[in-house]
DNA sequence: TTGCAAACGGAGGCAAGCCTCCATATGGTG
DNA sequence: CACCATATGGAGGCTTGCCTCCGTTTGCAA
């Protein structure tokens, strides 16, 4: 999940979207370009933004992006399994604290530190061998907080995770105006996950 | 909100998106059915439906939906107020209850009867005049609820009404491929709000 | 420096949606 | 029943976004 070359290294083609970065200086620097300007984009605009506003905004021309990302698909799919790095890095940094914290913690990165929270919840819905890749590798991150949270009497034992992040990835499908609100919101979806004394 | 020739009826043309029914038997016949094709089809591909697809689903031609419909706008509009209309209606219905079912009966309607759910919540964002009245007659019919609810104790009095649809509207912004998931869901989501002795 | 594989950019063909326009059809009233 | 205001449907022009293709540029290894 967080090295270069693992998957499967076989075919010359690239296949799937984990890792794999080109190699020559200037591809590189254009490839994150518009790993950036697609995750603003897609949090934005959801998965329907543009592909030719991508490139603009990467200041480079559509066929570089595609040569990059031969189909939108490919691109969503880079920018959701960067996301889902993030993620699963921010639960290793949390493991450390008391139970509930590390789950409301956790929780709180996977609304708010993602500028493609929109996208990546939706992808929680899509099929695709990456998305179930992802979806696996954030329930290796998250699950585990979760558990401990419910082993201490934190969190009620009858939600699921997936039923969790449900709720919490609701709150932030659309956008708060007011961080106030946001927090408000997230505080209450964090007081039904969980059991009080 | 429930009769027909309320508003304004003083200029011919048709302005705001309240009431005003065409009056030919069979030009009334086509605004039902393209109000309802239009309802499935911003049910289940979000306010960016085609309006072609729309006008074949309700089986009439792409200029009778622009006769009745002008912009995309107005078509969205008037589904949007026809779902506003519903839920008024369920919170005179719901108000005989105690105040915590009636709350919660109501914000479970809220998530569960309108189709139109995630166009709706999409446009508890934008400006406009009508959202702007629709959002007004939702807090008109929703918000003593929630009040009466937080004078009995049942409701944490640090919740704005408009948090509290945020939290309960979220829950449905994807759709749920297991009925028991969904329910387990808005659960945890009522107990966020809900205060327990 | 030079050569060339790798990378670039964008013109242009194609598809899908939006919306206008108008020739045709029809409900309902006198 | 006849008339006409009201309503209908869809062809077609326009815009926007997708993606391919290819002539030009550029990093870098020798």
């Amino acid at each position: 999940m967080t090295d270069e070359d693992d998957a499967t290294p076989a075919d010359g083609a690239p296949a799937d979207a984990f890792a794999r970065r080109p190699k020559r200086a200037d591809a590189r620097r254009n490839y994150e370009k518009l790993l950036t300007a697609a995750r603003e984009a897609f949090a934005e605009a959801g998965v329907s933004a543009s592909l030719e506003d991508i490139a603009r905004r990467a200041g480079v021309g559509i066929g570089t992006l595609y040569r990059h990302f031969p189909t939108r698909r490919d691109l969503f799919e880079s920018v959701y399994v960067d996301e889902v790095e993030v993620l699963c890095r921010a639960a290793d940094e949390l493991a450390g604290l008391p139970p509930w914290e590390a789950l409301a913690g956790w929780l709180r990165r996977f609304v708010s530190y993602t500028a493609t929270k929109r996208a990546i919840a939706e992808a929680l819905n899509y099929d695709s061998p990456v998305f179930a890749t992802g979806r696996q590798a954030i329930g290796a991150a998250g699950e585990p907080l979760l558990r401990r949270a419910q082993d201490a009497g934190d969190a009620r034992p009858d939600a699921s995770f997936d039923d969790v992040l449900r709720l919490v990835g609701g709150v932030t499908m659309y956008p708060f105006a007011d961080p106030a609100q946001l927090e408000r919101v997230l505080t209450m979806a964090l007081d039904g996950i969980r059991i009080r004394p």
